[in-house]
DNA sequence: TCTTTTGTGATTAACTGAGTGATAGTAGCG
DNA sequence: CGCTACTATCACTCAGTTAATCACAAAAGA
């Protein structure tokens, strides 16, 4: 009995939302049995009865708990879609008070300089995909786009292409066939072709850890590339503008090889 | 110089989000020029020089920093309206999860009690607001409200107030007539009036600190009343179902002294 | 009245994060 | 080259927080 599979999921990313140990266990806790004092709280969560009585109160002060102040205390858990429209609630709040906050101080010092050989690295799905749907957004010539994964070719991406200008080149690529197949059916306005990318093996550019992920070039300026670690399934991306920049070599070398089919190498 | 005003609550906001302070010091310092080196940024952050790569790196596996890896290595912040979508898309998809997750085990043992008189207690400004939203759109027959504040009366209650059934009673009523005003302009298939709450004063139910904040009765047998503490601008809210509930002992004594256009004393 | 349960507060232990110093690797410069 | 200054990483201390336990008073039930 106790603690199945998903009781501790929910207990870890109750954590992750910022609530503590204990809290989350109450919460889920009482997310199990409607309605419960703190004996049986402490019973069902392992959480010291003693202690039950202080997670509840902070849980109830954020909204997420009724409390019933009768003796003995009965609590129990707002329903769970009304407790995550108060967090999505605070969260937003939050965020636009940062952006309010921020807005009015970027305002900085600071002289400009002029590096040239810029690449930065960036981490994590979704920021990588934020950034993928950026630099679409402000493409104003060619778009190429290399997919590496199903699971990258999200809802959220295809709107994006979908919403390209239409005198803008729309390239999209991938790593098989069913994958172009869903490329091509998702996206009608992009000219889709198959890449093995075999010219990443044999290089010592990436090692057997690591998958690629994808591979965007816009105005064959800008650079995005991104891998996914096999083990952690995390994605990282190196990024890089400006046409001199060295990853658009990099970029050069795929259309030569024809991985892409390139219209005007130069 | 150094740390105006909003940078410290673009920093406390931060932490709120879940940062530690020395990541929330290094983002906003980051968000402040652009691009810069770990000495720089200490100069401006106050973190220790050799923290700051520690943070940058938690930022970076966040999603909300770009490093440059040159030495010196160059850092620079994600531009806010990406850096507050990918945090928005990370807190939907814990939100996400743990609806998967409690879902999936909320079956849950427990025989059931039938308890009569149950008073709950609810805090916080959010969670209020979805409640009383909830109870709105369940009614079926009458809702009545009261509205104590003006700042209670927020987008998103209009937005369900209209959204109501015609063949619902909408009483609401307001503290004062700018307030009346207000609802008959935004909620113009309710009837509204204005009730002095005089009622409350001269009774030991509420004191000095504390303001009346809401109060919502729906089909004569759902009340929610909530309060707001002076001091602390917090909520808080109690609320009972079942006809035969203490709670609504109150509201027909609301009714019998004619704060509320009853139309059917008992 | 006595016993059990319930709620609160105090106390300790374990941990996490803030702050500091030591050290190895890298640029620039004579 | 070889020096110095700087950069990046690591190891460590101290403090504040959180988890965990205990002691005790108030309340409930017998």
């Amino acid at each position: 009995m106790d603690t199945p599979e998903n009781v501790e999921d929910a207990i870890e990313i109750l954590q992750q939302l910022g609530l503590k140990e204990y809290e989350a266990r109450c919460f889920v806790g009482l997310a199990r049995v409607n309605t419960g004092t703190a004996k049986k709280l402490s019973e069902i969560t392992e959480v010291p009865r003693t202690r039950v009585y202080d997670a509840i109160r902070v849980l109830e002060a954020q909204g997420l708990v009724e409390i019933q102040h009768s003796s003995p205390q009965q609590f129990r858990a707002v329903p769970l879609d009304e407790a995550a429209e108060t967090l999505r609630d605070q969260y937003e709040e939050r965020v636009e008070r940062l952006h309010n906050a921020l807005d009015t101080v970027e305002i900085v010092d600071e002289e400009e300089e002029s590096p040239v050989q810029q690449i930065w690295a960036i981490s994590g799905r979704d920021a990588i995909e934020n950034r993928t749907g950026e630099l679409i957004d402000k493409a104003t010539d060619e778009i190429v786009l290399v997919v590496g994964d199903e699971s990258l070719l999200t809802e959220g991406l295809v709107d994006t292409l979908n919403a390209v200008d239409d005198d803008i080149d729309l390239i999209v690529g991938a790593l098989s066939e069913s994958l172009q197949d869903q490329v091509e059916a998702a996206v009608p306005g992009a000219t889709t072709f198959v890449s093995g990318l075999e010219w990443l093996r044999g290089e010592e550019l990436v090692d057997d850890e690591t998958a690629i992920g994808r591979l965007l070039l816009v105005n064959r300026s800008t650079i995005l590339v991104s891998s996914i670690l096999s083990d952690s399934k995390e994605e990282q991306a190196i990024f890089g503008e400006g046409f001199g920049n060295g990853l658009v070599v990099i970029s050069r070398r795929l259309m030569a090889q024809g991985l892409v089919p390139a219209r005007d190498p130069q």
